[in-house]
DNA sequence: CTTGAACCTGTAGTGACTACAGAGATTATA
DNA sequence: TATAATCTCTGTAGTCACTACAGGTTCAAG
């Protein structure tokens, strides 16, 4: 059993999250000793880093939520879990798509400019719009 | 001279912003009516264009400050534009690589789970670490 | 026994909005 | 002209996922 400093160290987490996931319901509220100090077991360790690692893999709190009710029902099935990882990966898919459509126009129009000391700017311009800036 | 319903209308924006984007500074106070209601020129609407297509190419608000002050300064030079339109690019450039590493790990991952019935699940021991889940 | 670190609580701040509540102004209709 | 409906005004609170602080209690080392 540790406390919050030693889970915040070992998991690499920043000590305020901790308490945060608790207050919002991702960590179970772990014991206490006589005078109020958090003891996080073995399992509190792992939940905080299935969390983590969730969290890196760019699932939102409600999704880690999701994931965490399932095996928290120990009557999940696989099929379930696939269905929420993918919504994720289709979305982190679109994500990718429209930011590279932005690359696309800011590149187009960062290549109109060529940079000098002139105080006429076709970036400025674009967005003026004087010139069509986003070509869907 | 329109009101702030008719600028949100035309523009597209929301009502509200209109009022946020003046009470941060990225619209100038606009002119009133003497009963207190806001007046839009022409300049106020080519403004707020600016600003919203400047977000439509994920500018910050703060670049986008930064790209106003230059433009009021009507003293700005092109390569002070470029530099900034650069800067964004490059971070958008960035953002792209990191969503791409995430969705490799998504779909590697994903393709581990064969989504049956069965309460064992491939994504949820990876997300508890007993496999590693973010190759870097 | 004292000092300093770690822990406790609640609250406020971030970015970029969005959404109210309650009051006053304007416009349309009867 | 009266009134009802809509629009606008202000300030403030909520969103997401944290992070940081203030002011107080407890613990561990010397």
């Amino acid at each position: 059993m540790i406390k919050r400093g030693e889970l915040a160290n070992r998991s690499g987490c920043n000590l305020e999250t901790i308490r945060y996931y608790e207050k919002i319901g991702l960590l179970k509220p772990p014991e206490r000793t006589a005078s109020g100090h958090r003891l996080y077991s073995r399992d509190d360790q792992a939940r905080l880093g299935f969390i983590l690692r969730g969290r890196d893999l760019g699932f939102s709190i409600g999704e880690l939520m999701s994931l965490l009710t399932l095996v928290d029902s120990h009557d999940y099935s696989c099929g379930e879990v696939l269905e929420l990882t993918d919504g994720h990966l289709a979305s982190v898919r679109q994500k990718i798509i429209d930011l590279k459509k932005l690359e696309r126009t800011l590149a187009d129009v960062s290549a109109q400019c060529d940079g000098g000391d002139v105080p006429e700017c076709p970036i400025i311009d674009a967005l003026y719009g004087h010139k069509v800036v986003v070509p869907n």
